[in-house]
RNA sequence: GUGGCUGUAGCUCAAUUGGUUAGAGCGCCGGACUGUGGCUCCGGAGGUUGCGGGUUCAAUCCCCGUCAGCCACCCCA
């Protein structure tokens, strides 16, 4: 073994990238039915940008270091930064509301496990300019619709959705305070995955009495309706939001859950995750609403290429190859290689993908690389053929063959 | 960064209380098959058993370290 990749890194082999490719091309193509802009920025920023955001204990799971112009520089973790930066710039001369998407590289210093490695592919989608609940529920619903047009239905995947202005509401009305809403936030965050009283725990260090922390718990169980309907006022964008999805005839996504909160902590409205449904894997996607990061109503997403892949194998709903042949060429004798190559060129002008033996074998030798290439047909040239200006053309599938005239091939028989 | 589990051909796995040249299936290459693929049969290549050290007459097996992977925590791109 000649070593691997770094650890967190990845070697993409041929099929590998086909998938990414499948992908990425699927994320384009829905980010322009929606009407968003591809734009990207550099994969290596100051370190100062990220640590001005999000504290220096980010660092530690940053990669940086100092250049040779003794500058403190980091690959970016998140486009976010990049984004507004790039906004910022060009904040007046924008028509609002800017509708861009990107895929970043991004990348992380930390151990990796499944789903989640130093390097991955991220699409972005973000929306900034606009308040609207529309706007959450236009990324929600690109977000789905990708999922659809990856072959995932809503047996497959599943979107939760919550807002923290109708979380702190809700909380506010209990009588939790502004500053005890924090950890609220983390127990409500994991309240499915972590024990009940390690929780209570949590929220006893913070400083709850016990109708407090029963608070907690009531609005973490609390089911959707009753969430819209309990939250009064503050339930009115995430109720719009829901019902623009029931209109687009996603509803069947779609569950308000209010235990998703989302862990950064410039989110500020509406927040969501799409997970497989059965919750085995890491979230596909998440975003939200951050109107404070710039001085604009802005929300946004991510959807990483790792978890999706995973769950695209796992569903057996990946793309076949990478490339497809229109024809594989076989020549019987070497003196029979010439009319192959005249051929094999002629049909690649008119954009036929055409392989043959590039060092001569047997028949039987080049059929069977024919087959392994999947190749839907062979075109055999042999010296009784070329005299009477034919060439065999045998289907691979159904194993018939056709006598065809060799002028016809080299003239659109194939197109 | 912390803790737990796991590392044997490209892949999936074997290898009798530690016992001598580490095996099989699949895959790959070649032959049977010098003008017809998928099947079959035969042969071949491919391993410093993750790496390093220790115990022992002897280590894939036991011990320590290290690296890597998986899982949980942290964190959540």
């Amino acid at each position: 073994m000649q070593g691997k990749a770094l650890p967190g890194f990845r070697d993409f082999y041929p099929e590998d990238l086909t998938l990414r490719n499948h992908i990425f091309a699927t994320w384009r193509s829905v980010a322009a039915r929606y009407g968003f802009e591809e734009y990207d920025g550099p994969p290596l920023e100051s370190l100062e940008m990220y640590t001005q955001k999000s504290g220096e204990e980010i660092v530690q799971q940053l990669y940086s270091f100092r250049d040779k112009g003794d500058r403190e520089v980091a690959l970016r973790p998140e486009m976010t930064p990049t984004l507004a930066r790039m906004v910022a710039a060009r904040v007046q001369a924008l028509k609002k509301p800017i509708r861009w998407f990107s895929i970043p590289q991004l990348f992380r210093y930390e151990r990796q496990q499944r789903g989640r490695l130093r390097e991955h592919f991220q699409l972005n989608m973000d929306i900034i300019g606009e308040a609207s609940p529309l706007a959450d529920a236009e990324l929600m619903a690109a977000a789905v619709d990708i999922m659809r047009a990856l072959g995932l239905g809503p047996q497959d995947v599943r979107l939760r959705v919550s807002d923290r202005r109708l979380l702190k509401a809700l909380l506010a009305t209990r009588g939790i305070t502004e500053t005890q809403l924090p950890v609220a936030f983390a127990v409500l965050d994991r309240s499915e995955r972590v024990p009940k009283n390690v929780l209570e725990e949590m929220l006893r260090d913070a400083g709850y009495g016990k109708r407090e922390m029963d608070a907690v718990f009531q609005v973490a169980s609390l089911p959707g309706e009753g969430a819209l309907g309990a939250g009064g006022e503050a339930a009115e964008p995430l109720r719009q939001a829901v019902a623009a999805l029931e209109a687009m005839g996603l509803g069947e996504f779609v569950s308000i859950d209010l235990t998703v909160v989302r862990g950064l902590a410039y989110y500020t409205g509406i927040v969501w995750e799409l997970f497989d449904a059965q919750k085995a894997l890491r979230a596909i996607a998440g975003g939200g609403r951050y109107d404070a990061l710039l001085n604009l109503p802005a929300l946004g997403f991510g959807m990483g290429d790792v978890v999706l892949g995973e769950l695209l194998k796992e569903r057996g709903v990946t793309p076949k190859a990478s490339i497809e042949l229109g024809a594989f060429l076989i020549a019987v004798g070497g003196e029979d290689m010439p009319w192959v190559l005249k051929l094999a060129h002629a049909l690649r002008e008119r954009g036929i993908a055409v392989e043959y033996g590039l060092r001569h074998t047997g028949v039987r030798k080049q059929l069977e690389l024919a087959a392994a290439r999947a190749a839907p047909r062979a075109v055999i040239i042999g010296p009784e053929e070329r005299q009477a200006g034919l060439a065999v053309v045998r289907d691979l599938k159904a194993g018939t063959e056709a006598k065809v005239p060799l002028d016809k091939l080299l003239n659109g028989y194939f197109d």
